[in-house]
DNA sequence: ATTTAGCAGTCGTAAAATAAGAGTGCTAAG
DNA sequence: CTTAGCACTCTTATTTTACGACTGCTAAAT
């Protein structure tokens, strides 16, 4: 248990030094609370001895450990007022409801990026348990076609084929009828294997070229399957703006990172509420934390993620997703 | 007019820096050339005069100026045969020619940039030539409901609705068979004009909560047009391999480039053939070189771009987007 | 029992000094 | 025209020095 003065002195250098990146002193401190620096020493050594704080070298400030972060997280953080210039910035989003969600939780986590100067992701829910809705073609100039795959819930995948010179617009179309007539509301996970199973013995007997096209669609259940999650970055280049990113190796590891399909994918989150993990806990790396929710508007499922330095302002950004959930809708959970 | 030995030299040089990185010195170029150092001393002043080599400060080796770059890529640069490996990992791609076109190029740049370690990049043409196909809505459970935007040369511009309590599926419906019935056949670029006199006079009379749904596709019409360009990258990352780019602010001003969809606009490419732009040229940084090529396969138009950094292997890069290019299709420009 | 002043001691950082090495330009001879 | 040789320039790495920022501890003060 701490005393109220070693909480005021833990949360006055967490935010300095989220404010100034640079190890905050005992005399700062004294600055700033009623006491002798010498105080602030010795309360300082046992904060440290509670792995609150820690130091770089042996006569540097004090700066907040993982632990102490979290420690401020949980206990001594104070919800932060947004700004009415950030306000306006995203109320001008919202004010257009009759939007597509997708497109305003987009258009938000730029501004998100914009006023925090963090990165911010969203995760789309993939498209795993949807059923088929229909599958439609729509014939083009020359020998193009263009094939839509609909799901459930609104996903669409599409392609702008080919046609090889023996294949007609006809068969494209009985391929077509026969996939809608036997697969409209079977799961895409196991779309497939009824492809193969209610498809394949029958389609021979009415399309000519049906080989071609029945790789076509496969293929094209595949990906809209596959496309394990819809991600949608902003403001990643942010990250060159912090300085404990100062150096290329670990800007290299965390871009490496953002692009690979299975490191973006940890970030999905399935609790309620607004959580934040702090280095380590983000599994992305010990240098970031992200502050992450999940949300759920009418069956429109994902995540909203923001990733930033370890020494990031907490209080500003749960506000902000705070503020940004209650306003796209959904039950709030 | 260069000597023989000179372009020796220069080629020399240029091949030797791509590979290292560092300033070549005369001593380096005189174990390949069969002369002594002193010989090669007097060479490197004349090209330095020419402008086609560069010194770092007094006494250190050469390296070659923008113009030398240029040089070597009109003059002395061979085609450099692709290595089995690589042809390989391409020809697994284009082997599937069913696939969509722009799947195929996405798939091919992924590997360009795995196979070179640089950035890659394509640019598809912008919709705004494009005319309205047809605009088609699907219910789907609960109230959402997906309306699509497709013009004549296949591209999808899709919504997914929540439509208010007071606004019936019907009505959505009305307005579209409206749209349709009056607007098939428009250009983009003067779509939301049309949609102005011809759909905004006679909507009221069919349809109640027309406002809603006339902003709406005003919308969506608005976003199928200005998406400037369809942008798809590779292998962003890759520049942080490159030693000279091992300064996060030279990094961040690339990146931020790569985020400004204006900077990326200037890629595009027109000419025939496949071009090469060193440097400065290049309008993106003086730190880069650009090799693109545009492709045009059947009405579908866009660019293809190869990024790096000056020192880039630009045999290889020309040949790999040269066999790109073939295998694609396409008339050969 | 807690707080504080004072001071010795630790460590980082920046600037200056030193040394070594790489490579050039020039001169004079081949 | 080419080459050997050498003086000179400049970079880079290493060491030295000096300084300043802070802490930890001790002993006195509250």
């Amino acid at each position: 248990m701490l005393s109220e003065r070693q909480k005021n002195i833990l949360k006055y250098i967490v935010e300095e030094y989220i404010k100034t990146a640079r190890p905050i002193s005992s005399n700062a401190v004294c600055e700033k609370l009623e006491c002798s620096s010498a105080t602030i020493r010795n309360e300082m050594v046992h904060l440290e001895n509670m792995d609150l704080l820690e130091k770089n070298h042996f006569a540097s400030g004090r700066i907040p450990s993982e632990k102490g972060y979290r420690y401020y997280v949980d206990n001594l953080m104070q919800p932060k007022h947004m700004t009415g210039e950030d306000v306006l910035k995203l109320q001008r989003i919202f004010e257009n409801n009759a939007l597509d969600l997708n497109d305003t939780i987009k258009r938000s986590i730029e501004i998100v990026s914009e006023i925090t100067n963090y990165t911010t992701v969203v995760l789309g829910n993939s498209a795993k348990d949807n059923c088929l809705k229909k599958v439609e073609i729509v014939p083009l100039e020359g020998n193009k076609i263009l094939t839509m795959v609909i799901t459930d819930k609104g996903f669409v995948e599409h392609k702008t084929l080919f046609l090889p010179k023996n294949i007609s617009v006809e068969e494209v179309r009985k391929t077509v009828d026969l996939i809608n007539k036997l697969l409209i509301g079977t799961p895409l996970d196991s779309i497939n294997e009824q492809l193969e199973y209610s498809v394949k013995p029958v389609i021979g007997k009415y399309v000519r070229q049906h080989e071609l096209l029945y790789n076509t669609f496969y293929d094209a259940f595949s990906e809209i399957t596959n496309k394990e999650e819809r991600v949608h970055f902003a403001g990643r280049t942010n990250f060159l703006k912090q300085p404990e990113f100062n150096d290329v190796e670990k800007v290299k590891e965390l871009f490496t990172k953002f692009e690979d399909e299975n490191c973006v994918k940890e970030i999905a989150e399935d609790k309620k509420g607004i959580n934040v993990y702090v280095g380590s806990d983000s599994e992305l790396s010990d240098d970031v934390s992200i502050v992450k929710t999940h949300y759920n508007v009418d069956g429109e499922e994902g995540t909203i993620a923001i990733i930033g330095p370890k020494r990031m302002e907490y209080d500003k950004v749960v506000s902000l997703l705070d503020y940004i959930k209650s306003n796209i809708g959904g039950d709030y959970e």
